[in-house]
DNA sequence: CTGAAAGCGCTAACAA
DNA sequence: TTGTTAGCGCTTTCAG
């Protein structure tokens, strides 16, 4: 089937090429009469504008890039989703730049893809980028915004990764403990990546309000993971005596999960003998009655699009720091601390 | 920063913007003294081309369009990924097209945005079409490629859900079993998605060669959800005496981990009390000491993004359909049954 | 092997 | 409000 071109669609309504682009983009003034004229037909020929054709004469391109770190990750899914569908909606395709591929690919992403001139913005999302990188995205010419990270200078929407943390631990010592261990993330050496410093510094900045001392020996790396959340669980539960938490805040709700699952294969119930809070609310969350406190990326997703869509359409200016939202949600693997260990419940699903 | 044109690099290589083209794209013949020249000047000025100028002169748009049903499965991601890190590392753009925003979103994906001749190709992931967008999809006019699901007349990989499915029950047989139920997924009345049915199939296949008689009172929905396989599983699991199968076969990964946790609850042991396989080799399977019969979705991704570039680069048609491999993982969630009911121990994770 | 030149299909001045 | 027209930046005949 041959695409049908804009003269076609002219001719059959009797009017210019002009007419007919204005009135089916909407620029420019068009009498009601023809531009009725012009919707019929091209519904009657099924015409659809030639994307590349428009851009080059355009210089839009009603194209967006989203440059993430990986897909195949819970939170990631969410953001491009959210982002995705709202940017669906405002006539925007994305197109999509996962740096997964290794330093090869990644190279290629900075120096080939997004110069290629094939985007009209670009949505970086959790990227730890190096100088030259944050000026290969400036060379694009285009706006900018990242989201769940920082890029100097670039608008940027995330949650306070040290007060989520903070939070969820503050409910823990609100509840009453005051042994309370922390599963968080490595920091990696070669990178800047702020998030597992400020999860960390969020448990820390939590005790000492609480005036509970911080005690090194209760803060263990989990990965990020749920076997890493089990294995430092494991660790941080098999201590002896009043040495063992009677409470863990993690970093992130699969390492949650990982210390709930550790303490059942301990003969440890939680709540009753361990309260456990996370960071996230995970896909399955709910069903481990996990409390956490939530971050929403797929709504994430939409807000970025949106600050992009406002720019884009309405030429309007976002803030340069958008916070977005966070909540406890607590749900049944949190308690006081019993006084005598005797046995509880555990939680539903478990 | 401005972006260079063809014009300045012709300019300072001293060739004619014709040969610039040539030596940059591979097409036509040029001199290796003025190929080198104009790869230096190009390096120099940082040129890239601009894709729409191209497309539009080419026809050609190095940028395949990827149709998917949602983005935050498992599943999905995976061959997500696989397609575009493979694409990319052909020279391809990746743009996406999910249709999880309802019939609106879907509508304007078939009718405009897969028509704005913007993707050489687009491959269709696990979807299940009206004939109106699989005729949309056929006005593209581009090559098109289906994945883990069958369009009429479009080349198709997948694999076997009917033997993957036969395969875990053979397992499960194998050792012994003959009290097997079944977790599945409740077919769609709207949709002709065959995922469900062919599993569900495959297990009745496996009983009927092992000379089982099939209940159906064992045979359950679980909603592919952790949450779903642990409420069959619970109800499977409670059934008194001897009606309690000693093994499930669940249609997924997720329900099989939901049903060795319901076992759990159950204060079941598994494998001891309960053999518990699944399908797909999910993230948290291992973790889990989950048997499963392993799919391998990033390949997958992988495979279907080769048959493509075959096709746009190389001109090579690929078969109509390609069989995608599994394979049979076996880990701590299977056993023989046991002769009398005495305790055993719990699987590794558990 | 190379250059000149004619578009690709559309948009945006500009003129009417 | 509308049509005419000159490109947008590149690729690809076609001559040479």
């Amino acid at each position: 089937m041959q695409a049908v071109s804009i003269a076609e669609v002219a001719k059959r309504a009797g009017v210019s090429t002009a007419t007919v682009s204005r009135a089916l983009s909407g620029r420019g003034t068009v009498s009601p009469a023809r531009k009725q004229a012009v919707l019929d037909a091209a519904a009657a020929l099924g015409y659809v504008v030639a994307s590349n054709a428009s851009s080059l004469a355009s210089g839009r391109t009603r194209n967006v890039g989203v440059v993430i770190p990986f897909l195949d990750r819970w939170y990631f899914g969410q953001v491009l989703e959210g982002a995705q569908l709202t940017l669906l909606e405002a006539g925007y395709d994305v197109t999509l730049y996962n740096l997964a591929g290794g330093t090869r690919a990644r190279a290629q992403v900075f120096e080939q893809f997004l110069l290629r001139q094939r985007v009209d913005a670009v949505l970086a999302v959790a990227l730890e980028l190096t100088p030259h990188e944050i000026a290969r995205l400036h060379q694009v010419g285009k706006p900018l915004v990242c989201i769940g990270g920082v890029i100097p200078g670039v608008p940027s929407l995330g949650i306070d990764d040290l007060a989520v943390s903070e939070l969820a631990t503050d409910h823990l010592t609100g509840l009453g403990h005051t042994t309370i261990g922390f599963i968080g993330g490595k920091p990696e050496v070669d990178s800047d990546f702020q998030l597992p410093v400020q999860r960390f510094d969020g448990y820390r900045r939590s005790l000492q309000r609480a005036g509970i001392e911080f005690d090194p020996a209760l803060a263990l790396y989990g990965d990020f993971t749920l076997d890493g959340g089990y294995t430092a669980a494991k660790q941080l539960l098999g201590a002896p005596g009043r040495h063992r938490p009677t409470a863990i805040s993690a970093a992130s709700d699969e390492m949650a999960i990982g210390a709930i699952l550790a303490a059942r294969d301990l003969g440890l119930s939680v709540p009753g003998d361990v309260s456990v809070a996370g960071v996230d609310d995970y896909v399955h969350s709910e069903f481990f009655g996990l409390t956490t406190v939530a971050q929403f990326p797929y709504r994430q997703g939409v807000e970025a699009a949106r600050v992009i869509i406002d720019q884009l359409d309405h030429d309007r200016q976002s803030p340069s720091a958008i916070s977005l939202p966070h909540e406890l949600v607590v749900r049944s693997s949190t308690a006081r601390p019993r006084p005598h260990s005797s046995p509880d419940k555990t939680s539903p699903g478990g």
